[in-house]
DNA sequence: GTCTATACCCGGATAGAC
DNA sequence: GTCTATCCGGGTATAGAC
């Protein structure tokens, strides 16, 4: 008996979604860039060779990730905004569904981000990527009702923010606490309210009157 | 003549020095990530092995490219900040610098945020970090008169602004477009005085009244 | 202080058997 | 569809010569 489980041969039978929920695993565990399909394999438990029987190469399995992830993620960002009207209370829903993404699906949410995979030579994650950015844009742009400037400067400002926030989590060592996630998210939320108040600084060079204290 | 040039043994006599100078290089085209010492030799020009008769490993040589990267880090901003007296001028200057900093000196700032990097191993990392951080801080509680909690809040969604604008700069693909890094720290400063003046948002629950536009 | 040589581990990827 | 076997390249780290 070679190998303990039914003493030998093991056929998956869906070795290509076993492959991408091993990879998830992976990376939640050893970052992105030390994820590897050898390691994947080995988990699973089939041959280091198998998963190109699925994929032609680690970064095609990547790319099946990122699909994935962006379906997660817009999954979670629909269901926040949907108790709210108000543009701005949409945008810090967004912020705040965002930096709740980022830490309970972190690998995902690195995958989401990993510039390293060329969207361009993997149409798909564009196309998994569009509902999100759409969602976004017209909350942004409802905000800026016809100022197509303020919104450019916006947008950024409030990816930013989001953005800023979900890797300032992860420069803390929070471990599984779910309340500092809960704080960050609420802070991130809370930011962005703020920056939208102050919006109008977006649009103007960045000095106040120097040498007073006052506002 | 084994090798060219001098027919020989070569003794750099300053390989320390080399060995981060290189090592910075290295970062900078491969990523923290995929740095290696074996890269960093090569490069050199020595074995692979010379290293270790000045780090004990990759990780001590990491470190003292950390301690260099926040003694460059402080003197960028000592030099921006210093042209305003205005709390909130100097902290927008503090997330330009920043901005500028992540962008022209990449690589010295992944090993600034790396977290793998364990500090409390390094103590040499957080006594090259102290400076800048009670520089920052000062700023911060000048602006909040004794509002203890408004400094908390504010010094987090300040750092989080500038590295989120940093982070943003890093995805987007701007090369080596000084333009697009000037909009980007231009941008971040914007972004923090919009901030500072919407701040009292920061303190109270994230939701706007809901179901109107109006502000 | 730096070299050569070596041992060892890990990853990507392919060929060919079953 | 998955296996075994194999090649190749890269990394860390050490021992011992010079």
């Amino acid at each position: 008996m070679p190998k303990q489980d039914r003493g030998g041969r093991y056929h998956h039978g869906n070795l290509r979604s076993a492959l991408i929920q091993g990879a998830v695993e992976v990376i939640a565990e050893r970052g992105l860039r030390e994820f590897s399909l050898a390691e994947v394999s080995r988990r699973i438990g089939v041959a280091v060779s198998a998963p190109y029987a699925h994929f032609a190469d680690r970064d095609e399995l990547l790319a099946a990730v990122a699909v994935r992830s962006w379906e997660v993620f817009y999954a979670e960002v629909e269901c926040e905004i949907a108790q709210f009207q108000h543009p701005a209370n949409r945008l810090a829903a967004i912020a705040r569904a965002y930096v709740r993404f980022a830490a309970r699906y972190r690998p995902l949410f690195e995958v989401l981000n990993d510039v390293a995979l060329d969207k361009h030579l993997h149409p798909e994650i564009e196309k998994a990527e569009r509902p999100f950015l759409d969602a976004f844009q017209a909350s942004v742009r409802a905000l800026c009702n016809g100022e197509n400037d303020l919104a450019d400067n916006m947008a950024i400002a409030l990816e930013a923010t989001a953005l800023g926030h979900a890797m300032l989590l992860f420069y803390s060592d929070f471990g599984q606490d779910q309340e500092a996630v809960e704080d960050a998210a609420e802070r991130a939320a809370r930011a962005i309210l703020a920056l939208i108040q102050g919006r109008h600084r977006l649009g103007s060079p960045a000095e106040l009157p120097d040498g007073h204290y006052g506002d």
